[in-house]
DNA sequence: TCCGTGTAGTTGTATCTACAACTCCAATCG
DNA sequence: CGATTGGAGTTGTAGATACAACTACACGGA
């Protein structure tokens, strides 16, 4: 039994890992949509925040971690920056215990002004990775919405 | 013609996005073989490197921002960390200016010891997207194989 | 009532990522 | 030959991400 070299195991992982692929999909596809959201000074991460909290209206930041899968230390610093930009309200809620987030009227607006930039970020990601990939590509990944 | 409000507009991107798919599984799929490699004190984003670097041998850091898709100054620190911990060297280049990266015995050993726990990673997410998705998106994302 | 326990959230630390601005240096042009 | 230009890499700064360890607090049982 011949055992596998280094060379034979990096190219075996260069050339099959999902992981490595997965990650740089997600790079290139996060500078397109950043650079398209750039001029409103704003992030696709940030969108995908403002839009997760306007969807589920009153949710607390726990209930995200389950709807992002993000770690809730991550999301806590995430949020923090938005209420600091005035995005995001949070108050404390009674009934299952924590705190409540909300838009607030900037939040809204914002929402709303980088609509069109979405669009357009999201036209550029089917140009480049071609309409029949983007697609299907969307398909597949339907169970990772946040709906 | 009635403008879109915020509900609408973040219940489209919410539901539509491909970007905010494609960085949940990102980090889905990263934690799956973080988990599976933490053991051996080494990332996913870091066998990636490595892997790279065993199969384009002697290529020069701007080499690797085009096969990997990422900035410069990424790429730069992430071989800071990699030559400290020294899986890594690096030395001056005359013809293409430049430094070649290679190797270095300690960076083979991790890459040969890491496979195992690698293929054990690519298993749980085959299990874990479904083998059928799995596949498929191995298939859809081939372009963005290092190779 | 008081104590323990589990849930929500924050903080320390580190990595991965990017953009902008900078340094360095080789190669080319005048 | 000297100046300019363009490519390679580093550094400043900041956001997104995670794990571990911590705080805070409500609730349930003794």
């Amino acid at each position: 039994m011949t055992q596998a070299g280094w060379r034979q195991v990096g190219h075996r992982i260069a050339s099959e890992c999902l992981a490595i692929r997965v990650r740089r999909l997600g790079r290139v596809v996060s500078r397109i949509y950043d650079t398209a959201l750039a001029p409103y000074g704003i992030s696709i991460a940030q969108v995908n925040l403002l839009a997760a909290i306007a969807v589920a209206r009153g949710a607390r930041p726990t209930d995200l971690t389950q709807v992002l899968d993000v770690e809730k230390s991550t999301l806590s610093r995430d949020l923090k920056r938005m209420e600091d930009l005035g995005w995001v309200r949070s108050e404390p809620m009674a009934r299952p215990r924590g705190r409540s987030l909300t838009l607030t009227p900037a939040g809204e607006r914002m929402l709303v002004q980088v609509g069109p930039a979405w669009e357009k970020a999201q036209e550029m990601a089917a140009t480049e990775l071609g309409k029949r990939p983007f697609e299907e590509l969307r398909k597949l990944l339907l169970p990772f919405a946040p709906l």
